[in-house]
RNA sequence: GCCGAUGUAGCUCAGGGGUAGAGCAACUCCAUGGUAAGGAGUAGGUCGGCAGUUCAAUUCUGCCCAUCGGCUCCA
């Protein structure tokens, strides 16, 4: 331990500490709690607890509940602070493996830390704060009391978590602090989420009527209503005019597909479970609900012999896809059962494999300066620990990830490496956008695979007369249009771009007087192509110009008896206030231009 | 799927063992208006679904369904 306890405390350390501090509050208002781990996380802290013990021998808890609930979250809060000013010092202390054993005899989680620890032929250290001991590595404020801000942290949450992380181990209950070095960053970061919950793409999907979902139809079925499919179908035709910048061909294939097709390209094996089946009366065979297109189009590919001058061939499709995703990982348009892709795949020779990613990651590029998002990069790798979980030899697999890494530090893109988070069929440059709140998001990628086509015994014709096994290039612009529309969404707060806005222009004439010129500029207005709407409400203008705001319009046009005089519109835009009067030919002008630039 | 919470009018919510209320929206009327809510009135709900307890259930209990916060998963 640093016996000069001068260094001001990270916030990591102060973060870490009060897991300690909540652990010890925890054990006072439940002392049958078992703690079991407890960290530092990016917006504060949290500790896992078992609550289900029976074996508490000391009754004087006095409480009515084995678990706590969101209603004990104040009163734990209350017992921290309470707590925070004995804590003066936090000194660490080497123990004895049977020691630590036999204090922690009664919980069976910090057994199992120890016997990971002692494997490890790490030592064991037990950390004492005020009257609580916990067994842990380090890493703390070393004067919490002086250290931590007693309004800097607040308990945020209660939530089930399975102990290690693990499925099949037991759910342990978490609760959640934030914690932040000042009282004025800890309500900033609440502030900005806040400002989160706002942009909610499922709030504002509703207040937009954008989409919904029915229980009739199904969870995760979303039902995009004419607005909102206005926004998704924009997003997909501006994804069919990137793909023919990139000379795919449109491809269109059925839902239900035979069980064999998913059988032989893995996925059957792989994801049983997550598809959807269909039973025929009339067909024997095992039917599914597509997952995914990366299959049908390799028949397609496989409809017709191939020359290696016929390379690269690439096939595009927006296909809906349905995959049983399990009911409590469902969320808005973000994690559907029915969504569609702006999929592609790309059928080519290994000499081709560069300039095939390069392309589609300039169009990536150039999707995402269009919505103005900003993205970084991640090379998914195979689990080494793991292999079991991929398909495909080990030497198909090193070639393909260092095509992959070969080919992002020649195109000196910056990327980090995430070992693990490869498809089960090749490696992935996955494309992970930073939304207008800081929040990331996977979205486009681009799958190296040489191991389906091998398995579906695709082949060309090479120049020397041999058959060759052609390599498969899966990728995505935007991901899914569906759910790129819910990042959308709260990445704009609902302020579309006009050529994304459902409703591009809304007409509001002052007063029931000038209803007929109102008309007449809309019918111009739709003639060019503009998507508008009057407001024919018998309302004040002020209530109008409320509702449009509401509703995030990008452009109001307000017509009076001045407007009809001088054959004039008067502009209001969303981003830049009251704009001079204009003829309607020049406003059309001016926004067919803006739509068409996708500014 | 697991842990926890929630489900009342189109929306946001209040209420509570004796069949329900507000604001906004809708509709009607008055007002005919110049850049973020003009006024008055009317209508609207088997209180998520199915059982059970009870003289009586929207309220209590159980089971489903859906949603939300997490965990796990994400081809």
């Amino acid at each position: 331990m640093d016996s000069t306890p001068s260094n001001p405390a990270s916030l990591e350390e102060k973060r870490h500490t009060l897991a300690h501090l909540l652990a010890a509050a925890v054990h006072e208002r439940f002392p049958h709690a078992k703690a079991t781990i407890g960290p530092a996380i990016d917006n504060g802290f949290y500790y896992d607890f078992d609550f289900s013990s029976t074996d508490s021998s000391d009754g004087t808890a006095g409480h009515k509940h084995a678990t706590p609930t969101e209603a004990d979250l104040a009163g734990l809060e209350e017992t921290m602070r309470e707590l925070l000013p004995s804590w003066n010092e936090m000194l660490g202390t080497e123990v004895s493996e049977n020691d630590a054993r036999s204090r922690f005899a009664k919980n069976e989680y910090k057994l199992e830390i120890i016997d990971e620890v002692v494997a490890k032929g790490e030592k064991l250290t037990l950390y004492t704060a005020g009257d609580f001991t916990d067994l842990c590595r380090g890493g703390h404020a070393e004067r919490p009391s002086k250290d931590i801000a007693k309004d800097s942290f607040v308990l945020d949450r209660i939530a089930g978590a399975y102990w290690r992380g693990n499925e099949n181990k037991p759910m342990l209950t978490r609760i959640y602090g934030l914690a932040f070095n000042t009282k004025e960053e800890l309500e900033a970061y609440q502030a900005q989420r806040e400002e989160a919950k706002k942009r909610d793409h499922r709030k504002l999907g509703k207040e937009l009527d954008l989409f919904t979902f029915s229980d009739l139809v199904g969870s995760g079925m979303p039902l995009f209503t004419p607005r909102g499919n206005i926004v998704r179908s924009s997003i997909i035709n501006y994804s069919r005019e990137l793909n023919n910048e990139l000379g795919f061909g449109e491809v269109h294939t059925p839902n239900v597909n035979k069980g064999d097709l998913f059988k032989i390209s893995g996925h059957y094996d792989q994801y049983k479970e997550g598809m959807l089946s269909v039973h025929s009366q009339y067909v024997e065979d095992e039917m599914f609900l597509k997952p995914m297109n990366c299959p049908q189009h390799t028949q397609i590919y496989a409809s017709q012999p191939r020359s290696y001058r016929d390379l690269p061939i690439r096939y595009s499709d927006f296909a809906v896809l349905y995959r049983d995703e399990r009911p409590g990982e469902l969320s808005g348009l973000t994690r559907l059962r029915a969504f569609s892709q702006d999929d592609g795949h790309i059928f080519c020779r290994e000499d081709q494999i560069e300039a095939e990613v390069e392309s589609v990651l300039a169009a990536i590029q150039k999707a995402l300066a269009t919505y103005k998002i900003e993205a970084w990069m991640r090379l998914s790798l195979r689990d080494p620990q793991n292999k079991a979980k991929y398909i495909g030899e080990d030497e198909t697999w090193n070639k393909a990830e260092e095509i992959m890494r070969t080919l992002l530090k020649e195109k000196n893109i910056t990327f980090k490496e995430a070992e693990g988070e490869a498809a089960f069929y090749g490696p992935k440059i996955d494309i992970m956008a930073v939304d207008a709140l800081g929040r990331e998001w996977q979205i486009s990628t681009v799958q190296l695979d040489f191991v389906q086509p091998s398995r579906f015994q695709l082949e060309y014709t090479a120049e020397d007369g041999a058959k060759k096994t052609p390599v498969m290039i899966h990728r995505a612009l935007i991901g899914s249009p569906d759910r790129f529309m819910g990042i959308l969404i709260e990445h704009y707060g609902g302020a579309f771009p006009a050529w994304l806005a459902p409703v591009q222009v809304r007409v509001l004439p002052i007063s029931d007087k000038q209803g007929d010129y109102a008309q007449e500029v809309l019918t111009t207005l739709r003639a060019a192509g503009i998507r508008a709407e009057v407001d024919t409400a018998s309302e004040s203008l002020g209530k109008k110009i409320r509702d449009a705001k509401m509703q995030k319009l990008p452009y109001l046009l307000v017509v009076g008896d001045k407007e009809i005089t001088d054959k004039t519109v008067s502009v209001e835009s969303r981003d830049h206030g009251k704009l001079d009067a204009s003829s309607v030919a020049d406003f059309v002008t001016k926004i067919s231009q803006e739509i068409k630039d996708r500014a």
